[in-house]
DNA sequence: GGTTATAGATTACACCTGTAATCTATAACA
DNA sequence: TGTTATAGATTACAGGTGTAATCTATAACC
């Protein structure tokens, strides 16, 4: 088993970094929206023990889940990894594909600029 | 079959984007450095063409290969589709991230900020 | 205490992917 | 013209992934 989120377990990581520890029960209702069936949801639990992406504790017959990989890093890690593959790491590409195909506000222009002042 | 581009595929993807039409030996040959077995390039290609990403023409008994699917439209969808796994769509926070955690050199920031001036 | 509901564990199964080896037809060479 | 090299087609096979169903043990209820 690779240790590699795939995306539907990116998905289930999203809940338990928003909140945690949390059962599978309260993960399954925190989905609804994915129209899993709840034993998809517990596959995917079990295979993100097993890779380690998470943990639990028991509390009597049920687990307590949570993270064990940040988000910070798991975003560092897929932004690298979509740098490298699509932009062949040139960031200033990725960047500017970004800025140009995407519209955006006054604000986020302005707070961008900042951004950039302080490089 | 699915006809989305495998990562191994978007590898032989680039060499035909650079260049086309290719034979699957030119194919091969421009693919040296991944050390990849002429056998697997061609599966490659073969997987690729019933995907319909790529298409060919004969000429005696060898395939031209050349792409279907441009390299515009391929980065925008792949790139589109990173936005709303990892950042759920918020283009504000990708180009934060990139910006805060890549060096960029000084004539990088000031063609960024010359781009942001023009939104 | 016996029965049932339920939690997690195990098994299932098809499709994708990486990584080739083998098959089959034919072009090219001797 | 018979043999061989080679092109693409087909087959192989393990591991990952989506999508569950079934098994097994136990907590909870009657």
């Amino acid at each position: 088993m690779s240790n590699r989120v795939s995306e539907s377990e990116q998905i289930v990581m999203e809940v338990l970094w928003q909140e945690s520890p949390l059962t599978s029960q309260q993960v399954v209702a925190r989905l609804e929206a994915q129209d899993w069936n709840e034993k998809t949801v517990k596959t995917f639990l079990n295979r993100m023990v097993k890779k380690g992406v998470i943990g639990f504790e028991k509390e009597g017959r049920k687990y307590l889940y949570h993270p064990i990989i940040k988000r910070e890093e798991y975003i560092q890690s897929e932004s690298n990894g979509f740098l490298n593959k699509v932009f062949n790491g040139n960031v200033k590409d990725l960047l500017a594909t970004f800025v140009q195909n995407k519209q955006l506000s006054k604000q986020e222009i302005a707070y961008l600029k900042e951004l950039l002042e302080k490089e």
